[in-house]
DNA sequence: TACGGGCGGGG
DNA sequence: GTGTACGCCCGTA
């Protein structure tokens, strides 16, 4: 018998049990299977029945199909809570996973069976949150050593928890490839070769790896002789770091899907898991998600798009924007063409220069997001692997189904496919959202709710297991359904979810106090993050259709009540002489007016002292000037856009929400137009220079002045050529690259630029290679691409779009 | 206003 | 043995 310390990184369910692979306190590998845990569900029964003979019966089910026997170890009943109601269950324990369903189909159609519940949560879950096992927290096994051919140190026991001490000292290697050839499709990998690879390590690893010869190679440089060998050398390169986290961006949907075709062109088996098992890829997922047993594979992009995005606000998840927004770093400027053109021209340390830096931002992104990430491991309890691909909805649950087990509570069944279609049906009515005057505002400040939802959802029980509608927490008038206008209550009766939000609200406030005394303090930031991060998530919860505790009314009160408390912040503030120029859901911009700094302060003490149990109005920050622009609508009328303006702090650093340029539809052109225009505006407050430089930029267009790289539009083609009824540019320059030899079908990313012609813009697509110096349709790019991004900024400094064209050439105002 | 196509990330 | 499921925007009928 031997007992042994680990830190459990990776789960697998397997037939009778569970796989986990971590890491000793020694810092070598140890893989545990741990079978003491029998799978399990509840039933809930009619009242009225004799619970007795009813477990008597449950306990006989036996069931044989195909010579495979389904058995039932043992029936018992328990006293549990379920939503809001003490109720008697029985659970339901069987012999192996596949089990539970058999058995459940018998169940389900006894006479005394009203529900089953439970049968829908997985093993690995199930096993987690029974055994109170936090992935990277400390564990032991009692057990005993067990061969196996291709795991050192293996053990099968009975795992538990130790301390909460944290694993935190993982190899780390992260990983980019090349590849050469034609545009982006979905059998790109099928044709066109990696042509270098290059990985760092956390512990100053480095290597990249080529097949293409060239003088003064550096000495972290490997050149094989084919892509078959670049292929191997990089598996070797991952077994022998052995790293505990395996690091790409995009790599669930690119880079490791393109390695697994290219080595299964070479009939190379690309088994990089620590049980030299394969990569398997998930099913049913619009990306796949790619997975190794005992190495974590951090795509980092879905965890910076899904869970960091919506704060980042960001319009792009590129690696490039996210460094520069995360790292205040950036790739390396060379695009697909001139990495083709560097590698037929034998220029192979530029591609390597370029494909190192990928690697190298990639891994310090995941050093920065990486404490963001164990923290929700750690509140969640999902392992690092669901983590770095989880939605809210899924990490809300599993926290909720984690802390369920401490009230003793039964977790509600996923919902049916038709219930879900119904529950998509249903809307109601969400946040505030003030409408702007459009101008050029200066002195502002910024207030806003701390955990508005939140702390909403905890000082009125907001639950589905309290809400009734006679007595309790009275919400605002809500419009049902029918149309009706309601009151919801909610009884003062305490439950599990808005107790276990007032928790984290009062957890995060303890951790806030710490981080003041202790700006800097990484870890503290973190734990700051992750709680409010679920914190935040728990109302769109309540609304999101897939949830298992669902409730649309309390989704809907906590957005009455928000609405409530943010109108009357605004009308309060006009009161006491601010003016209040924008507000969206639980903030407000006040311009100051005659008010100073301290009379922000004074009315910020004012509105707290009125506020209910945790609610709290808090300073963002004080704003030089701001600009809110007007949206696209009939002239004549301006209407204030919503959500879609920039400001600028004291210390110059610009806050841009809304503005749509670093999307790939627009034109390199007109991103930086764009944005170098808000820069001379909010930075130097000068619009004679904003105008002159726009003026500048189209006088660059007519002069043919600027490079056909900037004007390159993208488009990706979803169906085959022969489908498209309706021609786009994109469809139509499709056509001429298919006549001309390319490859083309649904997947494929075409690249073109306008030239000058007669015809529709889709007569005048062509190809950007076909393009020479100045050979672009300049009315178009000025039309549709300049003039669009900038005008409604400077329709706020009183000019007119025809303004932006003075001094320009041969332009007759007719034209817009 | 409803519907369907396109996009994201990667080269 | 895997475990689901995107969500939004824009142009067009």
């Amino acid at each position: 018998m031997e007992n042994v310390k680990f830190y459990p990184l990776d789960f697998v369910a397997i037939k009778n049990g569970i796989k986990i692979f971590g890491k000793k306190e020694d810092g070598k590998d140890i893989c545990v299977i741990d079978k003491s845990l029998k799978p399990y569900f509840y039933v809930i029964t009619e009242k009225e029945i004799n619970s007795k003979k009813f477990i008597d019966k449950i306990t006989k089910i036996e069931i044989e199909d195909n010579s495979e026997y389904y058995t039932v170890l043992d029936a018992l009943e328990e006293k549990k809570n379920f939503l809001g109601k003490s109720i008697n269950a029985i659970k339901v324990i069987v012999d192996k996973q596949s089990s539970i369903s058999e058995v459940k189909n018998v169940i389900k159609n006894l006479p005394e069976t009203k529900q089953i519940i439970e049968t829908d949560i997985s093993y690995s879950k199930r096993y987690l949150i029974e055994r109170e096992i936090i992935p990277l927290a400390l564990c032991k096994v009692e057990g005993d050593l067990v061969e196996d051919e291709n795991i050192e140190f293996n053990m099968e026991g009975v795992v538990s928890k130790v301390s909460e001490d944290s694993f935190d000292s993982p190899k780390i290697l992260a990983f980019d490839i090349e590849a050469y050839g034609t545009l982006m499709s979905e059998d790109k990998s099928k044709k066109d070769p990696i042509i270098t690879v290059a990985l760092i390590g956390n512990n100053g690893f480095k290597k990249a790896i080529t097949w293409k010869n060239y003088k003064n190679k550096e000495s972290y440089v490997e050149i094989v002789e084919s892509e078959a060998h670049l292929i191997e050398a990089l598996k070797q390169t991952i077994k022998e770091f052995n790293p505990d986290y395996l690091v790409g961006y995009f790599s669930d949907g690119f880079d490791l899907p393109y390695i697994i075709e290219r080595a299964k062109k070479y009939k190379i088996e690309f088994n990089i898991g620590k049980d030299n098992s394969s990569i398997s890829f998930s099913r049913g997922t619009r990306v796949k998600h790619a997975r190794m047993s005992g190495v974590v594979h951090l795509d980092l992009l879905p965890f910076i798009s899904k869970i960091m995005g919506p704060s980042l606000q960001l319009d792009s998840f590129s690696l490039d924007n996210v460094a520069q927004a995360i790292l205040n770093d950036s790739k390396i400027a060379m695009n697909f063409y001139d990495i083709n053109k560097a590698w037929e021209e034998g220029r192979i340390k530029e591609i390597i220069d370029y494909n190192l830096q990928d690697v190298k931002l990639t891994l310090k992104i995941c050093e920065k997001i990486l404490p963001n990430m164990a923290e929700l491991v750690k509140i969640s309890g999902l392992p690092l692997y669901d983590i770095s691909r989880v939605t809210y909805g899924k990490l809300v649950e599993h926290y909720l189904m984690k802390r369920a087990r401490e009230f003793n509570e039964l977790v509600p069944n996923k919902p049916e496919k038709g219930l879900v279609a119904l529950r998509r049906t249903h809307t109601y009515q969400g946040a505030f959202v003030m409408e702007p005057n459009p101008g050029l505002y200066e002195n502002l400040v910024m207030l806003d709710f701390r955990s508005l939802y939140p702390s909403i959802i905890n000082s009125k029980n907001i639950s589905p297991a309290t809400l009734n509608f006679e007595s309790g927490y009275k919400s605002p008038e809500i419009e049902d359904e029918e149309g009706k206008n309601v009151s919801y209550y909610y009884e003062k009766k305490p439950h599990f979810i808005p107790l276990v939000i007032g928790d984290i609200i009062k957890k995060r406030e303890v951790v806030k106090e710490a981080l003041k005394k202790d700006k800097k303090n990484e870890v503290l930031k973190a734990k700051s993050y992750g709680l409010k991060t679920i914190g935040n998530a728990i109302y769109g919860y309540y609304a999101f259709f897939g949830a298992r505790w669902y409730c649309r009314e309390c989704a809907s009160s906590i957005t009455a009540f928000a609405r409530e408390y943010i109108k009357d912040v605004i009308q309060k503030a006009a009161k006491a002489k601010f003016n209040p120029i924008y507000s969206d859901t639980d903030s407000v911009a006040l311009s100051l007016e005659k008010n100073k700094e301290k009379d922000v302060l004074s009315f910020l003490n004012k509105i707290n002292k009125e506020l209910p149990g945790l609610m709290e109005l808090e300073l963002e920050d004080f704003y030089v000037r701001g600009i809110f622009v007007a949206k696209k609508g009939e002239e004549g009328k301006t209407m204030g856009a919503k959500k879609k303006y920039a400001l600028i702090n004291k210390d110059g650093d610009m806050k841009v929400i809304g503005f749509e340029t670093v999307r790939k539809d627009w034109s390199q052109l007109a991103r930086e137009t764009q944005l170098k225009v808000l820069e001379i505006i909010l930075k130097e407050n000068k619009k004679e220079k904003a105008l002159k430089f726009v003026r500048k930029i189209i006088g660059d267009l007519r002069d043919k002045k600027v490079k056909i790289n900037d004007l390159i539009l993208h488009n990706q083609l979803k169906m085959n050529l022969e489908d498209y009824r309706a021609i786009g540019p994109h469809v139509a320059i499709a056509r001429k690259m298919k006549e001309k030899g390319y490859d083309i079908k649904a997947g494929t990313t075409v690249a073109f630029v306008i030239s000058k012609g007669k015809g529709m813009i889709r007569d005048k697509a062509k190809l950007p290679e076909e393009c020479e110096d100045g050979d672009y349709d300049e009315d178009y790019y000025i039309n549709n691409q300049i003039v669009p991004c900038v005008e409604r900024i400077f329709e706020v400094l009183g000019y007119k779009k025809e303004d932006l064209l003075t001094n320009a050439k041969q332009k007759s105002l007719g034209e817009f």
